[in-house]
DNA sequence: GCCGGTTACCTTTTT
DNA sequence: GGTAACCGGC
């Protein structure tokens, strides 16, 4: 961080208070002991509330390190922190931030006698996790084939939801997933040797993270004690997307000091697929009798004619929230709903009209294209390259999880943890004429005389198998015993793979390009478990969003994201694709209640997100194939809107679209 | 028995 | 573009 001190002192901050903050932000800053609840309205300067807190308790001399702020992902945090530096000085960069799994995994990795993990863990992705409930699934014969059996992904989700939402493995089947009912004992025993396998050969899936820190506080009152005294004051932002288990960790942080802010908007929940359950900043003031409760309603984002609109569209939730956002700046664009015909017309326009913005002064960067899931945007994605403007895509696909990436990183992770069996499995099957049953013989003897890597290398094998072998043997044998930095070893590692990619991949340029960024982010890092950590619990969420192109970015550049990975962001003009009825909402969310309101949260997040000017497009002769039917009607969340809060607009005046 | 190529089908959101 | 079942060939 190259962030200058600035020479302000103490007082002015104080000076400042008065007319950087209204009087309810105020209020949430110079707080100080018990526990404070902020419902924080979209664009209601939440960010700048926690930022001026931060700071003010460093520059009163708490110490940085005894501040806890866990947010929703590490780059919240660090340009809350970055703020706070640079409205007081450096130390508030030592203020201990991240995400509840990454602060986890931190206690965690001091304890690992505590929670039954001798020799450590590795902490699994999502791919990973379903990598080896696919292994075991094979292994106990259960296929799809003879029953209705879940796919490897639906089971990850079967086992996460009961988890999250602390509910039984079979009130998640017969009531989220009844038609797996009669695979239900199956499950469970799947269930239980997925518990098991991670344990055996420690690892960790996200939830695990969550579920040992929890209990480790809650076995263990004196190391608790400890550890929550030495956080004298704990923040949490969005909290509203928090679930139980985060509920409990923080009730048990709040043992010593009762100093917790937690920050969050009811009206905000979208990750109740995750187990995130907006009741539980209602339950707040329950769960801590005494609570103050601060409510930021006036919003600085939005013009009038955009607050007016998304007001409407929460109003008219079946959950009533629980305040409503006014603003001061009158004037703006009305709100527009535009019609094409199919999505390349929609893609064309969304191209115009940016371009057109763009001519008048509008620069890149404060525009963005927003949508429901990360596949909706292919085909805009195509239109831009053809028309040469360049963008940044959030959200979706993470390039950490394509297989190219996870190739590699098998291999550095048996470096470090030579008893990972996905990763054998991984690395082995990619040798020419080693397919699962070969992969699964080798790692088996390797693991029972517990050789590892050097046991590979000094072993021979069948001279079929040996020929091939050869290469990775040779691999491994270039970085043992040597003294290398990460990305030496990554781009050998790189340089092993390449042939394999080709022969893998027709795609093989655009992916290797993704190995040599994968190289530069590794520069960063001294320590392989650290740069795997960092990999499985912050994966940069594009393929280009890392300090490593941020360097090199000063391109003025369009944002396409998800809904989910614009939280608490802004943009001075937001399209907003696929308004469209069955795609958002989604067809999946209509036959149950609480996922359509989820959605409408959602779009409502989703159009919280504009300062100037919001457009939504749908295309409308659309067929789906699942249900076979053609749709053709605006999201309805919008479609009962009169015409002076939300304007039809007809294509083909992109130009002048304000 | 096992590898590896082929085909049919489906595709939400994220730590 | 990914997953899982299928099948030909060694």
């Amino acid at each position: 961080m190259t962030e200058k001190k600035t020479a302000r002192s103490p007082a002015a901050i104080y000076q400042t208070l008065e007319t950087a903050l209204n009087p309810a932000q105020r209020e949430a800053v110079i707080f100080r002991e018990g526990t404070l609840l902020v419902i924080a309205g979209a664009g209601s300067g939440k960010t700048r509330t926690l930022t001026y807190r931060v700071a003010g308790l460093v520059e009163e001399g708490v110490s940085p390190g005894s501040i806890l702020l866990l947010t929703f992902t590490r780059k919240a945090a660090m340009e809350m922190l970055l703020r706070a530096t640079r409205l007081l000085d450096d130390r508030c960069g030592k203020v201990s931030g991240g995400t509840f799994h990454s602060f986890a995994n931190s206690i965690l990795r001091q304890h690992p006698r505590e929670i039954g993990f001798r020799n450590g863990y590795a902490v699994m992705d999502r791919t990973d996790a379903e990598d080896l409930i696919s292994l075991i699934r094979k292994e106990m014969g259960f296929s799809s084939k003879f029953e209705a059996f879940p796919t490897k992904k639906t089971l990850m989700d079967i086992f996460s939801r009961s988890t999250n939402k602390c509910l039984a493995l079979q009130d998640i089947v017969y009531n989220e997933y009844p038609h797996f009912s009669s695979a239900m004992e199956s499950i469970f025993r799947l269930y239980r040797e997925y518990k098991a396998r991670k344990l055996l050969h420690g690892f960790m899936d996200y939830d695990d993270l969550l579920i040992y820190l929890r209990d480790l506080l809650k076995a263990n009152p004196n190391l608790c004690e400890r550890i929550s005294a030495a956080y004298r004051y704990v923040m949490v932002d969005e909290y509203q997307d928090t679930n139980k288990i985060q509920a409990e960790i923080l009730y048990l942080l709040s043992m010593s000091n009762k100093n917790v802010m937690v920050v969050g908007d009811d009206s905000q929940s979208i990750y109740a697929f995750r187990g995130a359950n907006f009741k539980n900043i209602m339950d707040f003031p329950v769960i801590f009798p005494g609570t103050k409760i601060v409510r930021l309603e006036e919003n600085y984002r939005s013009t009038q004619p955009i607050l007016t609109l998304t007001n409407e569209i929460i109003d008219r939730a079946a959950e009533k929230y629980s305040k409503r956002l006014f603003t001061r700046q009158k004037q703006g664009n009305a709100p527009l709903l535009v019609d094409t015909q199919d999505e390349t017309e929609q893609s064309r326009f969304v191209v115009d009209a940016v371009r057109g913005l763009n001519r008048r002064g509008i620069p890149m960067k404060d525009i963005a294209v927003l949508f429901r899931a990360g596949f909706h945007s292919f085909n805009l994605e195509i239109e831009l390259a053809r028309e040469n403007i360049s963008f940044i895509k959030v959200g979706g696909f993470k390039f950490v999880e394509s297989a190219h990436i996870k190739d590699v990183l098998a291999h550095m992770k048996l470096l470090v943890h030579p008893d990972d069996r996905i990763s054998w499995l991984r690395a082995l099957s990619l040798v020419e004429k080693i397919g699962p049953q070969k992969a699964q013989k080798i790692y088996q003897t390797l693991s029972e005389d517990g050789s590892g890597i050097p046991g590979l290398i000094d072993k021979a094998y069948p001279s079929v198998i040996e020929r091939h072998i050869g290469g990775i043997k040779r691999l491994f044998l270039d970085i043992l015993g040597k003294d290398l930095g990460v990305w030496q070893i990554g781009d050998i590692i790189v340089k092993y793979y390449s042939p394999i990619l080709r022969q893998k991949f027709d795609d093989y340029p655009k992916r290797m390009k993704d190995l040599e960024q994968l190289v530069l982010i590794m520069e960063q890092y001294q320590d392989i478990s650290e740069f795997l950590t960092d990999m499985t619990l912050e994966p940069p969420n594009t393929a280009f969003d890392n300090a490593m192109a941020a360097g090199r970015d000063g391109e003025d550049r369009l944002t396409l994201s998800t809904i989910h990975s614009a939280k608490g962001l802004e943009w001075h003009t937001v399209f907003i694709i696929w308004a469209l009825d069955g795609k958002f909402p989604s067809l999946y969310a209509l036959a149950n209640e609480e996922a359509l309101e989820e959605e409408r949260r959602l779009m409502y997040v989703a159009a919280t997100r504009a300062r100037e000017n919001l457009v939504f497009i749908f295309p409308k002769n659309i067929y789906d194939r699942n249900e076979r039917l053609v749709l053709d009607q605006p999201s309805r969340f919008l479609a009962d809107i009169n015409d002076g809060v939300l304007k039809k607009h007809c294509t083909g005046y992109e130009d002048s679209l304000f």
